[in-house]
DNA sequence: TCTGTGTCTTGACACCGTGTCAAGTTGACA
DNA sequence: TGTCAACTTGACACGGTGTCAAGACACAGA
């Protein structure tokens, strides 16, 4: 039946979101989340073929419903280029905690794992593109600091956005996410914007 | 025979060192660096207790061997605040390519192993005393941006030179070291001075 | 020269997590 | 009633860390 089919898969989707969500994600492991799901080990194998490829379908299942794109309206939509760049970083620095979870646990696999890496990999360019639209439109308009070339430029931005960065703020030091987003506009501002 | 042990010890920790550098540095594994050092895998564990350990001790030596302190002599000395800031950034910034190895071994384990986090959570708080220093210098001469506290700024500096940031310009991005310091250099500058 | 001690070797093993395999159960549907 | 797909249980291989025991070897001091 293959709406029972994908109720159990979405289960397990559910059960990995959760628990990398809550937990220090990679101590998540197949077993808990068969656990959370209530089924076996095995049968979360019947769904994923690896851990990584569960990590893979668990953020497009947390882009879907959190309808990423549905953030990144205001962003596309801007006519100015500093207007689109503070839209960008409010609607991805907003974004982050909601992926927070699996992003680590990417990020703690990647080193080991070829597949991990590569998807993680791939999410980080759709972002550099976010960066890239952001940072062309504030050239368009001349406002970006002469120094920079448009790639730097959006390199610089990339970081400043990074998921550790994010982490660093938030969780070792302690800001509110309020706050790293104000201070991040500033900060992105001051660095970019002539 | 002490000066054996300390022997074989300084040849473990140099075989760590090398493989570190130039290999990915979670694929490094006790019995790659045995094998390197031309002893058995368990003879490692006679002079290290644990992986966590040995990474440590890894530092230690490389801190000792390039001289961090001499590194950041300029910095300390430095009367201006903005001054101080720059020679950080440039000796810090600098200093990232020779522990990149190292540190990236942390950065994959710190995850999973809580010696491992928190010996990396404490060499990175020594970082943050020196991005503090050079804050506070800042912000005595008058010239630290109004819209943050010193905490605040300290933060900031912090993930700006974190070896992540470092590791996504120059390796994810392909900048040049000099590059790197120099724009770095200018954006901590455009980031935190008024 | 004998003996003790510290360093290292070989080889075995426990543990943990991932991923695989085989055999059996259950429930829905024709 | 028989078939098929989804799931279960239980076993196992693999790779990496860390432990343990028995023995080799060299060098020290009596």
């Amino acid at each position: 039946m293959s709406s029972k089919t994908s109720e159990t898969r979405e289960r397990i989707l559910e059960s990995a979101w959760k628990l990398l969500a809550d937990s220090q994600a990679s101590a998540v492991r197949m077993s808990d989340i068969a656990k959370q799901a209530g089924i076996s080990r095995q049968a979360v194998y019947l769904h994923f073929p690896t851990r990584a490829e569960l990590l893979i379908a668990t953020t497009r299942y947390i882009d879907e419903v959190k309808d990423i794109d549905a953030r990144l309206v205001k962003s596309r939509s801007a006519s100015k280029g500093l207007e689109r760049l503070e839209a960008f970083v409010e609607a991805w620095g907003n974004y982050i905690p909601e992926i927070y979870g699996v992003a680590s646990a990417f990020i703690a696999m990647q080193t080991r794992d070829e597949e991990a890496g590569a998807a993680w990999a791939d999410r980080m360019s759709a972002v550099r593109h976010g960066c890239e639209a952001a940072v062309d439109a504030l050239a368009r308009d001349g406002r970006l600091t002469l120094s920079l070339s448009t790639s730097e430029a959006t390199d610089l931005l990339l970081g400043q956005l990074s998921v550790e960065n994010w982490e660093l703020l938030r969780h070792r030091c302690g800001w509110t996410q309020a706050r790293y987003i104000d201070v991040l506009q500033q900060t992105v501002r001051a660095m970019l914007v002539e």
